[in-house]
RNA sequence: GCCCGAGUGGUGGAAUGGCAGACACGGCGGACUCAAAAUCCGCUGCUCGCAAGGGCGUGAGGGUUCAAAUCCCUCCUCGGGCACCA
């Protein structure tokens, strides 16, 4: 594998090979001298960073962009750095291409490896923070990535972070205007209220409200707020998580502990007020259509009606319900409310009705109603044992059942509205809390759930919708099943015979007519929870009085992390554990003395007072919800971000020329993040866009998720992963030492024990290797899996151009001005065009294709003696500097430029070249290719058909095939590209 | 179950209606060498055939078309997302 024969005397190797070892001294010295240069440094027009040596900064702009990394302490394995090096590649293409590139990278370092690796070394987290950044910084730039040096901040900076509670707290001042559909200042709800736009509690003025009242009310508006909702309390990380980071299992996505449903007072984000602008404005962005599915998956917007059923008996209550199918509810026999439905304990009967409620049903139903929670006791005891019964099931035992379904009758009934029939009341636990009204109209005739509680339960069922013929129309139970489709309503009274749509029409219509219900919308995204009970992350700029939470004042930030020693979150395996942040402990930070100026119903103008401040932490999305703002002005000490600055970055175009919305070019990185961080940051990005701070719509115009680097993995006989640098290949099996193992493959990391380092890589061939190895794999989109022995390839082909330079004896430069012969341009030009081509598309696997055979012609002209002509190196050297910078640079550099390529034209071909005069195409028979003729390009169809007919072996196939008995029926001609002659 | 995406030589992949397998790895053969490595040249989808040449071929089956890896339908397999969301 390596470059230099293993035995033999060092004179066998040409002294100027292009090997590891040139490769690493060539890879060093570009990379001081780009650092030394300050080669990347990209000037904003306006600003602190406006200083221009280059006279660049008023080229059109493009920000391309990285998703940014956790600086992990293991430091990075071959498969991390794929889609750093992609951005690389296309950053240094498009700076080529005559514009101003933004590029850099932060780090994304607070979170839980670092805090953890804290708790059990003592050592304070920010330590070995900036120890891993340092890493990690050095890593990437032995990869050669231009980056601009100023613009990488972390998240655990205090200059940065003191940013993340200023946006927080611009959230926390505002309130979403549902009439002008944005975002707005607190300050302009108060008006609302003082100009009796907006309605206040009992119609008592606002200033004439308490400051208790008036501070509930406005709090109850803003965006960012506290609230005692059903959380999902880790008692094993000692904190609450966030829905999406809940598995579908019902643990944490970090740890796999268990995750439990408690209802705790936490900070939410309002990002459902965002749920229609997040769908709509997916239209205007260049990512896949699969990411994009997944947003709006996981919003989840669903049409339908709210219907109020009044309750038997109880004229002053009624059950809300949200439906899609409101054409259904002549077929509503039952209605079921999540157990934890605030309604229940109002409604549950104290004792079972009476049999003669039954006595026209022939039957008395009761006692599966009642079924096992209901047997021994009257309903509020059925209540009680049930709710248990669901609260202890956890996540994933619900998972385990399947859908199997429990649930009790309560003892009471509602009324159908439209079939004026009492219909009983059940709890279950397919019915979730936490979507619609927490309540539903059981419909089993049209609901597959809803039938297969009826059958358990024996409830009647009615079908409103005829069923296609093709379906079991059997409607007894155990015999058929619901049915989804459409098809004309039956048993519907106004509705028989309207197809679905229209009778969801009509019904709905007749609802609000008739005051029982209204159109409605709803999501399955929920407030977004942003507490966590943790040290190392952002504290919150907020306070508590006697009456609540309390913002900061902009001037009183930073609030800096407190110096604590024992930085653990009390864990636990009792799921009943309170959450216990450890901030809590520092109680002389806790307590504040504060006076805060400003209008009482903030919660300011009290003098001086000892408020306490807030102990939770943001969680981990906080900061990376706008590091790439941060990018743009990161020295800036008055704004986040300095707006002219944004502007400047945000006015630029989409591929197609049209403007963009999204402020960011491209954006590169994990589909892991589809849902979370993508989402999150729009959310903020929005919520910023609404308040005046940015000027673009959405953070992120074009989005390109890249494919994983998989590796072989190796498993022993008992399961277990063993180290695949350990496993030698005989005959076609694997084994380490003398034991086989199997082999699969997988996404490379530690789990795995399948990493390979970037350190071998760069010692065996060399930086500009690695990175066209990586790029060569496949596309950027598709996951690949790692082959240490194809890198040869790669680095054969940086040799050979090397070589065809380069005199590998002398180190002499072997190139001359003579005259280019036509075909090496023809090639050199069509290759221009192809790899110009790919690289906008970011498909560089084929532009390296394409270069690959450009100096494989350079090769063959080698070989009978000619030296490559300058006309041609320039330019391939050129086309090859962002794929392989160090190698270009020093080819350049060779070539006579004493500055960095990194600013020269990228080359362009001249159409003269692209056009031949005369070209081959195939010849079909019958759709078959027999034969090719060439044809002067331009000629009309009558001498494509003549060439066609004249070749030989078509002329002898035609006359055998007409001897035959067939003839000529059809002759296709596609000008340059092919003849078909169809005979029958 | 629902929603995406993918399936092409021994391998990674190319071709998005017009010559299937570009480019690369691997393999085979050759040149150079005492020899090896390195380098360079040639061949390399399967199959029948001494050859010339023929047949087959992009997960399976069907369809549209002069022409399908590519478009449509049905199915299979793999990967990803969601999943009692009313």
């Amino acid at each position: 594998m390596n470059t230099q024969a293993p035995t033999g005397s060092p004179t066998d190797i040409p002294q100027h090979r292009y090997n590891a070892t040139l490769a690493n001294e060539i890879e060093r010295r570009w990379q001081d001298y780009w650092d030394a240069e300050r080669v990347f440094w990209t000037p904003n027009r306006t600003g602190l960073l406006a200083e221009d040596p280059r006279g660049v900064a008023d080229r059109p702009p493009v920000f391309v962009l990285d998703m940014f990394p956790y600086p992990s302490g293991v430091g990075l394995h071959v498969g991390h750095p794929l889609g750093f090096i992609a951005t690389d590649v296309y950053s240094r293409f498009e700076r080529m291409r005559g514009r101003n590139v933004l590029h850099a990278m932060g780090y994304d370092a607070f979170g839980l490896p670092a805090e953890q690796y804290a708790v059990q070394t003592g050592q304070h987290p920010r330590v070995t923070t900036e120890q891993n950044v340092a890493n990690m910084r050095r890593q990437m730039r032995a990869l050669g990535l231009a980056h601009d040096p100023r613009r990488g901040p972390s998240t655990t900076d205090v200059a940065y972070y003191r940013w993340t509670q200023w946006i927080f707290l611009q959230i926390y001042n505002s309130w979403y205007d549902d009439i002008a559909d944005r975002a707005r200042p607190i300050g302009e709800l108060v008006d609302e209220f003082r100009a009796g736009r907006f309605e206040t509690p009992n119609d008592i003025a606002f200033d004439d409200l308490g400051t208790t009242e008036q501070r509930q009310l406005i709090d109850a508006y803003r965006l960012a707020y506290v609230a005692e909702v059903p959380v999902n309390w880790c008692p094993g990380l000692g904190t609450v998580l966030a829905n999406e980071e809940v598995t579908p299992e019902g643990r944490s996505d970090r740890g796999n502990f268990p995750v439990y449903k408690r209802p705790l007072k936490q900070w939410m984000l309002r990002i459902t007020a965002y749920s229609d602008r997040l769908i709509a404005d997916l239209d205007q962005l260049d990512w896949s259509d699969s990411i994009k599915n997944m947003q709006r998956n996981w919003i989840g917007r669903s049409t339908g009606a709210t219907i109020s059923f009044p309750v038997s008996g109880r004229e002053d209550l009624s059950i809300d319900v949200f439906t899609t199918r409101p054409d259904t509810v002549f077929g509503a026999t039952y209605m079921v409310l999540a157990p934890e439905h605030p309604l229940v304990d109002e409604i549950t009967a104290n004792e079972w009705p009476g049999d003669d409620l039954f006595n026209d049903t022939g039957s008395n139903p009761l006692d599966m109603w009642k079924g096992i929670f209901g047997l021994t006791g009257p309903p509020p005891e059925a209540v009680a044992r049930y709710r248990a019964f669901a609260a202890e099931k956890s996540d994933l035992e619900r998972q385990a059942e399947g859908k199997e379904k429990t649930g009790v009758f309560i003892g009471a009934f509602a009324v159908n509205p439209l079939t004026t029939e009492p219909i009983p009341v059940f709890i279950a636990d397919y019915v979730l809390m936490g979507y619609g009204t927490g309540a539903i109209m059981a419909v089993p005739g049209q609901d597959e759930r809803d039938w297969e509680f009826a059958e358990e339960f024996g409830l009647p069922i009615v079908r409103t919708v005829q069923p296609s013929a093709d379906f079991p129309i059997d409607v007894s139970a155990g015999g058929g099943k619901a049915y989804t489709g459409d098809g004309p309503a039956i048993n519907s009274d106004f509705l028989d015979g309207m197809h679905v749509a229209e009778a969801k029409q009509t019904m709905i219509a007749w609802l609000e007519e008739n005051g029982y219900g209204a159109g409605a919308i709803t999501y399955k995204l929920r407030d977004w929870l942003f507490s966590r009970q943790r040290y190392w992350g952002e504290p919150f700029p907020i306070v508590y009085d006697e009456i609540g939470p309390v913002g900061l004042p902009e001037a009183m930030l930073p609030v800096e992390l407190p110096a604590i020693t024992d930085f653990e979150p009390k864990t636990s395996d009792d799921p009943d554990a309170m959450p216990e942040p450890p901030l809590a402990r520092a109680t002389h930070w806790v307590e504040a003395e504060l006076t805060l100026d400003g209008p009482a119903w903030a919660g300011y103008g009290r003098g001086p007072v000892t408020y306490l401040r807030e102990t939770n932490t943001m969680p981990q999305w906080a900061g990376s919800c706008w590091y790439y703002l941060r990018y743009l002005d990161p020295t800036n000490e008055d704004a986040f971000c300095d707006p002219a600055v944004e502007r400047e970055w945000g006015a630029g175009v989409r591929l197609d020329g049209s403007p963009k919305v999204g402020l960011v070019d491209l954006y590169v990185g994990g589909v892991e993040h589809a849902v979370l961080h993508l989402l999150y940051a729009r959310f903020w990005h929005k919520v910023l866009y609404d308040l005046g701070y940015v000027s673009t719509l959405e953070p992120f115009q074009r989005l390109v998720n890249q494919g994983y680097i998989l590796a072989a993995a190796y498993t022993d006989e008992r399961g277990m992963h063993v180290e695949a640098a350990d496993v030698e290949e005989r005959g076609g099996a694997y084994f380490v030492g003398d034991q086989p193992v199997d082999r699969d493959f997988g996404k490379m990391g530690k789990s795995l024990k399948n990493a390979v380092s970037p350190d071998d890589i760069y010692d065996e061939y060399g930086a500009d290797t690695l990175r066209l190895y990586e790029m060569f794999m496949g596309p950027l989109e598709t996951s690949r899996p790692w082959n240490t022995s194809d890198i040869i390839g790669v680095h054969r082909f940086l040799q050979r151009l090397w070589r065809n330079l380069v005199d590998e004896e002398t180190g002499a430069l072997r190139v001359d001005d003579a005259p280019v012969d036509d075909d090496t341009k023809r090639l050199l030009h069509r290759t221009i065009a192809a790899v110009g081509a790919d690289m906008v598309t970011m498909s560089f696997n084929t532009a390296i294709a394409r270069l690959f055979e450009l100096n494989n012609h350079l090769t063959q002209l080698a070989q009978r003696g000619r030296r490559t002509p300058r006309a041609v190196a320039t330019p391939l050297v050129l086309m090859v500097a962002p794929l392989a910078p160090h190698i270009a640079e020093e080819l350049w550099s060779r070539l006579g430029h004493a500055a960095t390529l990194a600013y020269e034209s990228f080359p362009e071909a001249d159409p003269a070249w692209l056009v031949t005069e005369s070209v081959e195409i195939p010849v079909q028979v019958n759709g078959k290719v027999r034969a090719k003729v060439t044809v002067a390009v331009g000629a009309d169809e009558a001498t494509h058909e003549a060439a066609a007919r004249a070749e030989p072996k078509v002329a002898a196939l035609l006359a055998d095939l007409e001897g035959g008995g067939a003839s000529v029926k059809l002759v296709k001609v596609v000008p340059g590209r092919l003849v078909n002659i169809v005979l029958s």
